[in-house]
DNA sequence: TTTTATTATGCAAACGTTTGCATAGTTTAA
DNA sequence: TTAAACTATGCAAACGTTTGCATAATAAAA
């Protein structure tokens, strides 16, 4: 023991005794060179000699360094870090971007800090206050569903901390922003329903006034009005945010027209889920009396019976798009941030919750 | 235009054009006060006063200030930060955690970087090393599938670095850790089919080398054992990562059996919802033939028909208490880091798949 | 041999904030 | 009136790393 410990100069020994951090300085010490020296070393800089890195490569081990990065990042005005604001990160849709966006992060040597909003707009100002502290290079955001203004984000801009939007992004705001075409996939999917022999054919609508539910309301009278198919607003039901139990009420209600539906598109797959049971529980057969198209492709829409017709809303590679993309403005730096919009092409899933195109009559 | 330019001094002027950062240096000379009372006032010192206070908040807002975070955070030489590595992010338990981890951080000011595994020791590694560098206060981990050695996480022990375990938690290894009790719940779990009147119970079991699935199996054959019913190797299967076509092969297999079981309890609630499905589609009735139980409580229990009886394993509670300990931890600054291990009451949930206590004849 | 490149290293400042200590000014107590 | 206490502020160092510039040492070219 003493005999390691002699291996170490004094310095060393109070440091390692006192399990104070080991720096640059220490091995600058250690190996009678300058810390500039040492640092470059790390850092495998050309104009360091082979055999020195390799002698600081012996004494970091020997030591035990690691770099203090709050310094580096301080030192080099960076901090290789991406923000991420998000309502919830317990829905399944998030957790899936958010994973995406890891994944690039992680390739691109970005780590990802992240904030939950909780769908409240004060609370998603707050957070855009604490991140515009230089704390991250970038952020990534999903706008609550309280929010109705932006300001909050103009500080970043002033700072130019550049901001990719996904999924619920603002609206007449200039900003980068990655979405689907909610619009064009709620045509899709309503057009199906119609080529498969539907004729009344009823919606479940989120909040229409966030521009994603507004949207896929649009895309559905459109396939409509395209087939001439009048449209009915007893047809649309309207709900807050779209959980299961709205789904239920939704779908009872339809159940109680005289006049029935005989074909839903739900504006995700949780209402499509409620509405196939209720339907079900009512006797009707999915896709024979009815048939239900819902929206995500959650991991439920595999399982339930029938398992369900939806569209893929790409989260994961929406995470990765929203991550490539807003690295890419990091490291632009040019004195404008570019405002870029991405869409992402969705595709619909066809299940057995609705006739396939061929098995129509 | 001029005017309002004027309200500013010259070296305020080039910062503003060239759109650099606003220091604490540039209020300091706006104001006529030293870098260190700015510092004080913004930090609400006691020392100064209420005028100059108002009169800093003054200037902020007509320079823009903000902090940097980086550069206050080298100085305190710390983060208020901490890390997660967790498998994957889109799996519902474990954004159920972040989930909680994150509120709980957020109200104690601090920020959460996450980080996915992907169920790769190696990436673990690699992230380890990643977040010694003095870039987290504190880190939170649910250990990768492949991960059967510990030492990647000695290194943060010596830099004193906190580490928090959740879930699949180390064996052996000196260190905190949140879990619920793994053993009790399959205990309870299978005592419920008992007591519901089952008579054989088969098991839908995970690797038995990870030590959560080690203890339900366990729990599982205790209960049996307590109840005088033997044991029996063909009503045990055991599945790679219970995913839902592993549910589906090992319900096959006991459907196949000449002796059929009249009760499964199954290690998470995917295995079981096909084990549902499977038992359904093969015209048993369910809680009628066979009775199945889960693990978990995952949304999709609420929704399969019949609904699932499971044990909510309280994730978003164990993200609280983990980031609560963590922080505790980080905040002792003792010099010894002490090890707790906090086992969260779990609850068995009871629906419809499986006969309540009170119905059985 | 002298000049010019080339290579390897060191010096010292800088990044923006915080903080222990010092000090000037003011009030209170003796 | 002087000492003591308190208030408000300033000075300067420190945190650990990086980096532009300078320099010493060596090798190559003239």
């Amino acid at each position: 023991m003493i005999f390691k410990l002699a291996l170490f100069n004094a310095n060393d020994c109070i440091k390692i005794m006192l399990k104070k951090r080991i720096t640059i300085k220490d091995l600058a010490r250690e190996l009678g060179y300058a810390p500039s020296t040492i640092s470059r070393a790390l850092n495998n800089h050309p104009g360091i000699s082979k055999k020195t890195k390799e002698e600081v490569q012996k004494a970091v081990k020997k030591l035990g360094y690691t770099q203090n990065s709050i310094a580096s990042n301080f030192r080099k005005n960076t901090m290789l870090s991406i923000g991420i604001i998000v309502p919830r990160i317990g829905i399944h849709f998030h957790s899936l971007v958010i994973s995406g966006i890891e994944e690039m992060a992680y390739m691109r040597k970005y780590n990802v800090t992240i904030f939950q909003s909780q769908d409240s707009l004060d609370r998603e100002k707050e957070i855009a206050k604490i991140l515009q502290t230089k704390m991250v290079d970038g952020i990534i955001v999903c706008l609550a569903l309280e929010t109705n203004n932006y300001d909050h984000f103009n500080q970043l801009k002033d700072n130019k901390v550049p901001v990719v939007f996904y999924d619920r992004v603002p609206e007449n705001y200039e900003a980068s922003k990655i979405v689907i075409n909610d619009y064009q996939s709620a045509y899709k999917a309503t057009e199906h329903l119609i080529s498969s022999g539907c004729k009344r054919i009823a919606h479940i609508s989120g909040n229409p006034e966030v521009s994603i539910y507004k949207e896929r309301l649009k895309g559905y009278k459109a396939a409509l009005v395209k087939h001439n198919i009048p449209l009915d607003e007893k047809l649309i039901e309207y709900t807050k945010d779209l959980n299961y139990d709205e789904g239920v009420y939704s779908a009872k209600k339809f159940l109680n027209l005289e006049h029935k539906p005989d074909g839903i598109f739900c504006a995700n797959d949780y209402t499509a889920v409620s509405t196939i049971q209720v339907f079900k529980k009512a006797n009707y057969s999915i896709p024979g009396d009815i048939s239900v198209v819902g929206f995500s492709n959650y991991p439920i829409s595999r399982i339930i019976e029938p398992t369900l017709t939806t569209i893929n809303d790409r989260a994961f590679e929406m995470g990765q798009a929203a991550a490539n993309l807003l690295i890419r403005q990091i490291e632009e730096k040019s004195e404008i941030i570019s405002s870029e919009t991405v869409v992402l092409e969705t595709e619909l899933i066809i299940r057995d919750s609705s006739k396939s195109f061929n098995s129509h009559k």
